[in-house]
This record gives structure tokens, C-alpha cells and sequence, in this order.
RNA sequence: GCCGAUGUGGCUCAAUUGGCAGAGCAGCUGAUUUGUAAUCAGCAGGUUAUCGGUUCAAGUCCGAUCAUCGGCUCCA
């Protein structure tokens, strides 16, 4: 495609190029110099991704690019809406993000019913219509602009800017003027702002920092047209159809009371069962196939364990301690004398006053660690990897648990590989290999996103080691990573205290994302616990500790397979697999012949003996989302014979039992995912 | 922890804006013995999350606590 610059050049680029990046080209690759508008594939103005030039009817919600700056601009009305009906409220910030925009405004919450009403002055001023105008200003003129008008959020921005920065503005009509680097559509009209929704308002701290003001925000969204707009909402209603919070309450998965407490699922007898199934397959999986030795070790410790391990100075505000004495972070350190640093230190903790504290443990690092130190090892030990079904417990703050994805006590199949330099490559690779084979069991495996978790050099204080270590490890991982051909982002501040991670993370329903799983590499702990092996020379060595975890915590991967699945997992996970459905009475002998012979396959199955009709059961038996109902009566008691109907294919007709136990009995084995198949409406 | 919303039988929701807490489904009992998404009838079920206050009177108004939800922050 030939592009007409506005200095008469020409140059020519793929079409397979997005705006976005024709316009970084063609800016040089300055950030504030965004975008480019293309009109019949002229470049009209760099900071004009669309006009009402522009054939908006071309845009989709796949036009990522164009979207975000329909989105932004939506943001900007919405501020100037704000400010129409209530002008004491104040400018923070509004950009558009993965499924709309948002704008901060410090002012008292909106209701229901005010963002109601701020739409309905949005589509006034959209109605009025509006070209937006590009001016720059030097920084100390930009200043005074927001000073005098009473914005000081803006002028804490500006503020933060070079001396000599030009400052970007667009006025969009009414005298609206915000701060602001673009880009944005050309006019506010009812031709380009065609389909927009206030979503929620909310909290928000100014900057994303706990210490600063909370104002409050307003989530939005736009679309290119009201069916798409539609679309977008009737899917947001739709999520909380699939939403495990709700569907595995529903579905007597689970279940929480206010006085046991927050965060603390009382997992019901289904939801205990898929969990039951899912820890047998991995306690098996990892022991018999990838070599692992499974421990099992206390819930809780003495403090001095953590102190140790360094979790007391660094997370001790997230661990529940045991005992009676209350001391602050600073008071437990100034009292414990000072830090204690690896287990040479145990001396100092002689006087410290809360030595005998117990914490439930936050993590089982230093308990598998005893396990490995208990006999000396050799390097023909290695590498030694333990396996733990592990429960944790985490004091997360008040605001923090969501259903079964973030909660207080959770059980993790975790599980540390001691080995040598020589061997952290291939068994880090093979802690990937085991995520993903777990994953693509599950069917989960396309639905991840693999992360890169480092450190962060701006506060080296939060971790432990130097610079140089952290470089060192980083660079093996990412070598590790780089030869089995991961594709993953990079992420500072995302690390351990002792060590990078890779992350695997997936989405919920609403888009949040979350780690299921995660493997670590640990340079700086053997030290801490003096842990060693002995070389073929006969000298003791520090091992590399691999942290890891094959499929996560059980709570949160349950979470994600029933938002994966809306509740329909695979026939191996479901608590109740076949329920067999007598017609009448009269063939209850034949319905327990059928029962046992399953039984005796160890499959979960159920006779449902009411004296209802079949249509009355089969109806339940749906609503239960159950793999396979088996219809019995006359027929089926004469020829031995069952009439199989599945979630998967409906009527499948009548086949011999024996048959459908061994279809049934290798579709578990092979933990096989069945498509859906059926069209019947579902409730 | 912070901002906001919410809390009525197991579930989904009513209750005239402060005036006798009600319905459907589920449950139980009885009848029905049924061929692929709802058989009929009856019965029972509540200190309206908890505690306190205002009032002649509180599900409704006020305060505190607990929990749930939407965000923010955090997430070893």
C-alpha cells in the first residue's frame, strides 16, 4: 500500500501492516507522534486515526488500533460529561483498555442512576457534535492552563514531565480542553460515536497507589455499531452464566459460611470428589511416570523456621501466626535482635522473643528442604525431586478473596527438584514438559499465556542476591525457555525473593488474569539452609532448587475448568458420570444389575429410583449436567441391552451393556475431552 | 486494607416507600409405576445475616459487626 505523507513523499508499505504500525513508522517511532489516519490509504494527519471521512462501517471489533482510539475519545466525553453536571469533580486520567475505557474523577461515587444520567449528557454532547483540536503549550503555560483551571491532578502530571517538554491538549468543543497525547477521532458526532455503554464506577487509587487519594472510576465501552455494542453486553450477561463463583455454588460444588470465615470454601461432596480425582491422576502421574519421591510434611512451624527462610521478614504480614504476642514487622525484627541470615544464625534467635511463635506455613519450601537434608546426599541422588499434595494458608487482605480463586487455604500440588548445575536445564524443561501435559489433558492448554517473572533492580532490597546473581539466573531461564520454544512476555517486578519464574496464566470469564501454575528457579536458598550434595570429587556443592507446580492449586484450576466448560467437565473429573434411569419399578432388579457391573469399573454411577416419569428424570439428570444417562426398561432388561443418552450426542441409542462399558470405561481411561455435540436447548 | 453495592425459607424473587412476612421452584407426605426435558394433591419451612438504636410500630430508618459481589491495591 502507497501512503501520501503530508510533505508530498510517498512510501509504500504491507498491507498486512496495522495503522498503528504505519503510524510508528512513518512518527519514527515516537511515542507521543502515535497514530496516522488512513482515508482511501492517505495519511490525512498523524494524529487522526479516523475522521468522519473515514468509512466507519470498516471498522470491527478485531480493529484493535482503531477501536482503542474510538474508545479513548468516548473517555474524553465522558469527562466532559462529568464535568457538565457536576463541575466540582476533578481530571485524573482516562484510557482506553482491553474492552473499553475508563476515566478517575475525584468526587463522591456514582450511582446506578448517575451514570445514567452522565450517558444521557453524553449522547448530548455527542448530538452537538464537536471537532477535536490539537494544540501544544510550553510545559510552564500547560501548568498555568490546568492551575487556572482548577485541575490539579493534571498539573501533578505535567509536572512530572521534562522542563522542556511540549505539552499535548485537545479541545473538543464547549471549551472542554484536556491533557492529552492522542490520538483521537477527528469529530465527535453521532456518526463516529455511534454505540456506548457506562459499564460501573468504582474505587481506584490515584496512580495505583495505596497511599494516594481514591477517586473514583468509570468504566465504559464503545463500539463501532449498536449490534456489536449488543453483542458485547448480551456476552457479558452470558459470563456470569459460566462464572465458577456462581455455577459451582450452583451446582453444590462448593460452598463458604459467614462464620467460618472469608476465603474458606467448605468444598461439597461433588466438588470434594472432582478434586479427589484430579489429586489421584497427579499424585500417580508424577510418581510412577516423571520420577518424583512424595512427601508429607507439618502445616505449621516454629518461626524460627521462617526466619530462616526469610518468608518472617518478607511476608510475615501474610502468614497467620499462632501465638499470643502481637508484635508489628519492625518491632518482631528490632526484638529478634536483628535479621537472621541462613541457619549459621540460629544463635541469635535465642533471645528473640518470638522464637517460639508457630505460623501456619505459606508454602512448603523449607519443610521438603529438612526432607532433603535429613540424609546426606550424593550427587548420584540427584536430581531428587519431591512432590507434596500441600495445603497453604495465606492471611490475604479482607478485599482479596474471590470464590475459589483466591482464597485463604488452598491445597497445591507442589514440589521442589534439587539437582546440579549440570541438570537444572533438563529438569526445568521437563517441570514445562509436565504443566503442559497436564494442561493439554485438561484441554486447557490454549487458553495460556506463559510469563517470564523477574526481578525488579529498582528495589533490590526485596529480593535476595546481587545484581550479577539475578542476571545470571534470569539469563539461564531465559535460554531454557528460548530452546523449547516457548513464546512468553517478560515481566519485572514479577519475581520470587529467591528467584525468577516462569508463570503459566490464564484468564477468567471477565478477562482477569491469574497464575494456574508456576515454575521457579532457585539459585540462593541452598545456602540459606546449608544444603548440599557431594561431587564425584568427594566436595560438597550447592544445588539448584527447582520450585514448581504441575497443575496448580486444586481450588483455582477447578475454577477454570468449570468456567472453561460452564460446568460440563470431562467424564473423568465428573463427580457422577452414569445415572441409570429405570422406567418403573418393575425393572429396579435390572437397573442394580447395570449398576454393579459399572461398579465394578469403577465408574461413578447412580440409580435414580423415584417413581416419577422418565421425562422427569431425564430433565434432572440434564440439569446435573451428567455425562450419560442409561434409559432402562422391558427392552433393555430382556436383551441386556442399555438406551445410552449424553450430554454429548443426546439419543444415542440402544446398544449392549457390555458395550457401553467398554466405551465408558476407555473414554475415563484416556481421559478423553468429548466434544459437545448436542443441540438440544439447554437451561 | 481502600471505594462502592448487596444480604428476606435450600434457590429465584415479592412485600403499597414505617403498619398482619408472601409466591414459584426445591423439600417432606400420600397417590401415580410411567419410554427420552417438568404427574397430581396435601404438608411443612422465617428471631428478614448478627448485635444495638430510633419509633406506638422496623424487612423497610440510623450505627456497628460479619459475609457476598464489582473494582483498586496486593498476590511468596
Amino acid at each position: 500500500m502507497k501512503i501520501t505523507l503530508k510533505d508530498g513523499s510517498v512510501k509504500e508499505y504491507a498491507s498486512s501492516m496495522s495503522i498503528h504500525e504505519i503510524a510508528m513508522d512513518i512518527s519514527e517511532g515516537l511515542a507521543r507522534a502515535t497514530c496516522a489516519g488512513l482515508v482511501n490509504g492517505e495519511v490525512k494527519d498523524v494524529r487522526t486515526v479516523l475522521s468522519e471521512d473515514c468509512d466507519l462501517s470498516l471498522l470491527t471489533a478485531s480493529d484493535a488500533e482503531g477501536l482503542r482510539v474510538l474508545r479513548h475519545t468516548t473517555s474524553h466525553v465522558l469527562a466532559q460529561a462529568v464535568k457538565n453536571l457536576y463541575p466540582e469533580a476533578k481530571l485524573a486520567i482516562g484510557p482506553a483498555i482491553d474492552e473499553g475505557f475508563y476515566y478517575d474523577f475525584e468526587s463522591p461515587s456514582f450511582s446506578r442512576e448517575d451514570l445514567d444520567a452522565i450517558e444521557a449528557e453524553m449522547k448530548k454532547i455527542i448530538k452537538a457534535g464537536a471537532e477535536l483540536k490539537y494544540f501544544e503549550l510550553p510545559r510552564a503555560e500547560a501548568i498555568k492552563l490546568m492551575q487556572d483551571r482548577n485541575e490539579p491532578y493534571k498539573v501533578e502530571l505535567i509536572e512530572d514531565l521534562p522542563e522542556d517538554a511540549v505539552i499535548s491538549f485537545y479541545e473538543q468543543g464547549d471549551g472542554f480542553v484536556d491533557l492529552c497525547a492522542g490520538p483521537h477521532i477527528k469529530k465527535i458526532s453521532k456518526n463516529t460515536i455511534k454505540a456506548f455503554k457506562l459499564i460501573s464506577s468504582s474505587g481506584a487509587y490515584w496512580r495505583g497507589d495505596e497511599h494516594n487519594t481514591m477517586l473514583t472510576r468509570i468504566y465504559g465501552t464503545t463500539f463501532p455499531t449498536k449490534e456489536e455494542l449488543n453483542t458485547y453486553l448480551e456476552e457479558l450477561a452470558d459470563r456470569k452464566n459460566r462464572d465458577h463463583n456462581k455455577l459451582g455454588r450452583e451446582m453444590d460444588l462448593f460452598t463458604t459460611v459467614d462464620v467460618i470465615g472469608q476465603g474458606l470454601p467448605l468444598f461439597m461432596p461433588k466438588g470434594t470428589k472432582i478434586i479427589q480425582k484430579m489429586q489421584r491422576w497427579i499424585e500417580d502421574l508424577e510418581e510412577y511416570e516423571w520420577g518424583y519421591v512424595r512427601t508429607r510434611t507439618p502445616l505449621m512451624a516454629k518461626s524460627t523456621l521462617y526466619k530462616i527462610s526469610d518468608h518472617w521478614y518478607h511476608y510475615k504480614d501474610g502468614m497467620f501466626v499462632l501465638n499470643d504476642i502481637e508484635l508489628s514487622d519492625e518491632e518482631a525484627i528490632r526484638q529478634g535482635g536483628r535479621v537472621v541470615r541462613g541457619v549459621e544464625d540460629l544463635g541469635s534467635l535465642e533471645q528473640d522473643e518470638d522464637a517460639d511463635s508457630y505460623a501456619l506455613r505459606p508454602m512448603t519450601c523449607p519443610f521438603q528442604y529438612y526432607v532433603y537434608k535429613a540424609r546426606q546426599k550424593s550427587y548420584r541422588d540427584l536430581p531428587y525431586r519431591m512432590g507434596e499434595t500441600s495445603t497453604l494458608f495465606r492471611n490475604e487482605d479482607s478485599g482479596e478473596m474471590h470464590g475459589l480463586t483466591r482464597v485463604r487455604q488452598f491445597t497445591i500440588s507442589e514440589g521442589h527438584l534439587v539437582c546440579t548445575p549440570e541438570q537444572v536445564d533438563e529438569e526445568f524443561k521437563n517441570c514445562v514438559r509436565l504443566a503442559k501435559y497436564c494442561l493439554t489433558t485438561l484441554g486447557l492448554q490454549d487458553d495460556v499465556t506463559y510469563r517470564l517473572s523477574k526481578w525488579d533492580p529498582e528495589h533490590p532490597d526485596k529480593y535476595m542476591g546481587t545484581a550479577d546473581d539475578w542476571d545470571h539466573v534470569e539469563n539461564m531461564m531465559r535460554d531454557i525457555l528460548d530452546e523449547i520454544g516457548l513464546t512468553y512476555t517478560e515481566a519485572a517486578g514479577e519475581a520470587a525473593f529467591y528467584g525468577p519464574k516462569l508463570d503459566i496464566q490464564a484468564k477468567n470469564v471477565y478477562g482477569k488474569e491469574d497464575t494456574m501454575i508456576t515454575i521457579q528457579l532457585d539459585g540462593f536458598i541452598a545456602e540459606r539452609f546449608d544444603m548440599y550434595y557431594i561431587d564425584k570429587n568427594g566436595e560438597k556443592k550447592r544445588p539448584y532448587i527447582i520450585h514448581r507446580t504441575s497443575i496448580g492449586c486444586y481450588e483455582r484450576t477447578l475454577a477454570w475448568l468449570i468456567e472453561k466448560y460452564a460446568g460440563k467437565l470431562p467424564t473423568w473429573l465428573m463427580p457422577e458420570q452414569v445415572r441409570i434411569l429405570p422406567i418403573s419399578e418393575k425393572y429396579f432388579d435390572y437397573a442394580d444389575e447395570v449398576f454393579k457391573e459399572l461398579r465394578k469399573h469403577n465408574v461413578d454411577v447412580t440409580v435414580d429410583y423415584r417413581a416419577e416419569k422418565i421425562g422427569f428424570k431425564i430433565r434432572e439428570a440434564r440439569m446435573d449436567k451428567l455425562p450419560y444417562m442409561l434409559v432402562v426398561g422391558q427392552n433393555e432388561a430382556e436383551d441386556k441391552t442399555v438406551s445410552v443418552r449424553s450430554r454429548f450426542a443426546g439419543d444415542e441409542g440402544v446398544k449392549p451393556l457390555s458395550d457401553f462399558v467398554a466405551q465408558i470405561c476407555e473414554e475415563i481411561a484416556t481421559k478423553a475431552i468429548r466434544k459437545e455435540e448436542n443441540t438440544e436447548a439447554n437451561e
